[in-house]
DNA sequence: GTAAGTGCAAACGGTTTGCATAAAG
DNA sequence: CTTTATGCAAACCGTTTGCACTTAC
């Protein structure tokens, strides 16, 4: 915990010096309180919890501190339609929105990056520079629907366990269709030689897979409660279908004649796009480490994309400008 | 300006009765300072502008009416991010978005069918039974951003006007989308009554195109301000492309043998997705009259439809249940 | 020693309520 | 003549500031 909270510490202690400020026990005691919690911490409620710890500390204290860890870019104030400003952590934290149950005021924090480009496009649309977006769903969480009171879950924000979690089932997901895809590509290949390059490249999607669900299972092993928090990224799962031709549209794809270059063709093809949904994905993010996690996967991509393009290569017998 | 505001009066009163509330002249004024007001009013705002008419009015009164304004369904509150609560018409008035310039406080508002879509799937995946959402696009107008300070544009809620020249642009981009297809349809069908059949149904959408182009230069002519206002109705233009597949999409849907039949049948696909589009779309509104706009629209296409279909039936000698 | 911080109390600003009086039905 | 509305003042509540005293550097 000391050292995954120490770099916030830094930021805070460089933006005291940096104004001229000092530091203080108070501030120091504002700041533990705020990184300890993962949540949306009001200013009572960051009171509350601080003067346990420090009996004679001022809410106004709190407060001002509170302010100051928005100014370094630490906190994020959000409002979640209380009538109270609540803090929430900034820094090395996904942007996202808030789903708000109205009867027992559980959030959910979720970051969909098609809504990000939607919005985008619509605010360029009008010129506007944008300088932030704020929104939130209000409705009735499942529990409350089916008035089951008993599961009080504490609403935390999202933690780089979650992003990267999620960030693994995409891959995963997209791997899968890649499988399904080049099996089914391999199968229906008539031409000997491409059959062999497709289910050449099904067989190194398997592994990849393998090694994939391999890390999954162990984060969710190491992280018993992990499986139930709810799923923070969102994609449409339409690109899948785009870039991995479903069943039926195979025979459209592969005919009689589909050799090994052409079925290399093929799954380049699809790699690169998938490789190009991925960039475009972790582009969205503000640099956080869930943005690094996104973009070791995208490496991987790319250096499969690579690979293949090396035995395109090899196979044309030309470092050809016009590899696909 | 009487007939149009009658209906919202008679909500009102009818509100007021059935909760066995008094109509008073109190009451009325704020009534009609709200409605005459096509903007986003706070209490202070609609206090002030009663109070020209009739000095005695109370703060409270205002504040108190606004509130019944709200629970009979007239007005909505809406947060602009300023601290103070703003009320905006709400009956028959369209649901939409905000975009506030941080600089000069100007809103535009807009409303993005697949913005709400993509929320609606992401609440839908948690299983919350949506009650409302609020989205703000904070940023800096085109204005503001090149210091051009003059054009003090009063921020005003849509009114049908925005929404009927907004709803009759996307209609005419799908007709015009429309004509371009089966006139390059026709071009490239070899077969003389294929040919005839795409260039007849191209003929009937340059008419309903030009009819539409004259309703649309009518209404812009009519309101000499509607041309400035910012657009309201957003889409995907993405799906023009989807229904009516573009010029190079064409040779793969149309060969030497694509009969008067076969290209009916096109063009009853592609008039159908057009219609169930229009379909979706309209059941994004809330009950107003930017929907019966719409709905007539999608009137207009169904009918265009019925027709092809019949047509199909007529050549076919048929009433076949597997007319496409 | 000087600049900044703290914690109290008090102010602020938008919202809401209590209450005596006025008006509606 | 009962019920509801009005308008004033005052309370509320989260936020913010003024100020005398304290602490950091």
């Amino acid at each position: 915990m000391l050292t995954k909270t120490k770099r916030e510490k830094e930021v805070f202690f460089d933006y005291l010096k940096e104004h001229g400020l000092n530091r203080t026990a108070q501030k120091e005691l504002v700041l533990d309180t705020f990184l300890k919690t993962e949540g949306h911490l009001s200013v009572e409620d960051t009171y509350q919890q601080a003067k346990q710890k420090d009996l004679s500390i001022g809410y106004v204290t709190v407060y001002r501190t509170l302010k100051s860890l928005v100014a370094c870019g630490l906190a994020r104030e959000v409002d979640l339609g209380d009538g109270r400003t609540r803090f929430e952590h900034f820094y090395n934290h996904p942007h996202h929105h808030h789903i708000i149950c109205t009867t027992c005021k559980k959030t959910i924090e979720f970051l969909s990056t098609d809504l990000e480009q939607l919005q985008e496009e619509i605010i360029r649309y009008y010129g506007f520079e944008p300088l932030y977006h704020s929104f939130q769903i209000y409705g009735t969480c499942n529990d409350c629907q089916h008035k089951r009171t008993g599961s009080v879950r504490r609403t935390e924000t999202v933690n780089d366990k979650v992003f990267l979690r999620d960030a693994l089932r995409i891959v995963i997901d997209f791997e899968n269709k890649g499988l399904d895809f080049y099996r089914a590509a391999a199968e229906h290949t008539k031409n000997a030689s491409g059959r062999l390059m497709f289910s050449k490249i099904a067989d190194e999607e398997k592994d990849h897979l393998a090694v994939l669900k391999i890390k999954y299972e162990k984060l969710l092993s190491r992280n018993k409660t992990l499986a139930q928090e709810p799923q923070f990224l969102h994609f449409n799962p339409a690109i899948l279908d785009e870039i991995f031709p479903p069943g039926e549209a195979i025979p459209k794809l592969i005919n009689e004649d589909t050799n090994e270059l052409q079925a290399l063709t093929i799954a380049i093809d699809s790699e690169r796009d998938s490789y190009e949904f991925f960039q475009r994905y972790a582009e969205r993010f503000k640099d956080s480490k869930g943005k690094r996690i996104f973009v070791s996967f995208t490496q991987a991509e790319k250096q499969h994309l690579t690979s293949l393009q090396r035995e395109y290569e090899r196979l044309t017998g030309q470092r050809s400008a016009k590899a696909p």
